[in-house]
DNA sequence: ACAGCGATAGACCGACTGTTCTATCTACGA
DNA sequence: TCGTAGATAGAACAGTCGGTCTATCGCTGT
């Protein structure tokens, strides 16, 4: 097994990838991605097969990782469904604060991969379902009546709040969106 | 003066570069333009000095053409605000179910267009700048206690219906953010 | 009739695309 | 110690990129 030591040139290349493709989009050239990894061309080709394997293996990645994090951000925001959604949208609006914001990975990927067969959209439209689940689990949790349908909404929310946050950040569309998610949330029993 | 003639080179090239750039992306090559226009590659440098250049006039042309929708829109929904508002997501809906619909066009322009300098980002700047002016203007004639805010609001929701529209198109995300929208709207004094 | 202008076709350019290849180096296991 | 696997550097591939250039065609106005 591996025992700690320097990550290898996969691992190197993933994590050159991940930055370079959200920073430059998914138009950089191999060049600058082995010379971001420091890594041999045949590498690449060894392990993803291609630039697009490359790209398909860092959605993914990267889909895993978002996936977590949306899941530790509304575990850390304690138990209330209600408290755990809206905590989504304040982490939103930190991500879209940041000066390196870029967008969102996912859409710019979609919109970027002209190839509608391209194994990429696949990896996105999972990752959606996901989050998309995981607000439902919530909702349902909370008793709304309508869980799916407004998990829907709340994934609306967080596309335009991301986009927003890419093209005009000066208006703070987090917060907008959470105002907006609050009202999807009130609907459920409970609400105040 | 110009005698109703057929288009000339220029009109041709706006018209082709305007749907192919839709089509596959701001990455389209300049070959794949000429082709489609059915002009001389000279035509294309001598009219726009390169394809940045089209590509902008692309934006500015397509930028006036949707806000004059916008309008138009509007005003067939008649005098009533409410009505002139959620109208333009009914017409949202129509453009998402479209089966040619590739997602919100300068939306695509800011994330494919890496350098943060190109002319484009100044078009959809102040594209956006116009359809919030649009929006905030029949949220005052509503009285809405804050119709710069709730303008912001309606913006988001329009993006994140566009987004949505382009990448789970099945969920009707149009329906979703004139419900938001209702409610958005709503907040003025004269609420049902 | 002829000059001039706009458009056309297409060769050509260097730079860059993703990919394949050979050759060399290095570390680990038998 | 030697062989092998994995990594390296880098040449070379055909193809495409955006852009420049020459030459020719066709129309228009004088």
């Amino acid at each position: 097994m591996s025992t700690r030591t320097e990550p290898g040139p996969r691992q190197r290349l993933l994590d050159a990838a991940q930055e370079l493709t959200y920073r430059h989009g998914m138009g950089v050239g191999v060049d600058a991605l082995l010379k971001g990894a420091n890594v041999a061309r045949r590498s690449l080709y060894e392990h993803f097969g291609g630039k697009d394997g490359l790209i398909t293996e860092v959605l993914r990645r990267s889909a895993a990782e978002d996936e977590a994090r949306y899941r530790q951000t509304m575990d850390a925001a304690g138990p209330d469904p209600r408290t755990r959604l809206l905590a989504v949208f304040d982490r939103i609006g930190e991500i879209v604060a940041r000066d390196d914001y870029r967008g969102c990975r996912y859409l710019a990927a979609d919109l970027a991969l002209a190839d509608p067969g391209h194994p990429g959209h696949a990896v996105t439209r999972e990752y959606r379902e996901h989050v998309t689940a995981l607000f439902t689990a919530e909702l349902t949790r909370l008793g709304h009546p309508r869980p799916a349908a407004a998990a829907a909404q709340l994934l609306l929310l967080v596309d335009g709040a991301l986009a927003a946050g890419a093209t005009r950040p000066a208006t703070d569309p987090a917060a907008a969106a959470r105002e907006l998610a609050e009202q999807v949330i009130g609907q459920a029993p409970g609400a105040r």
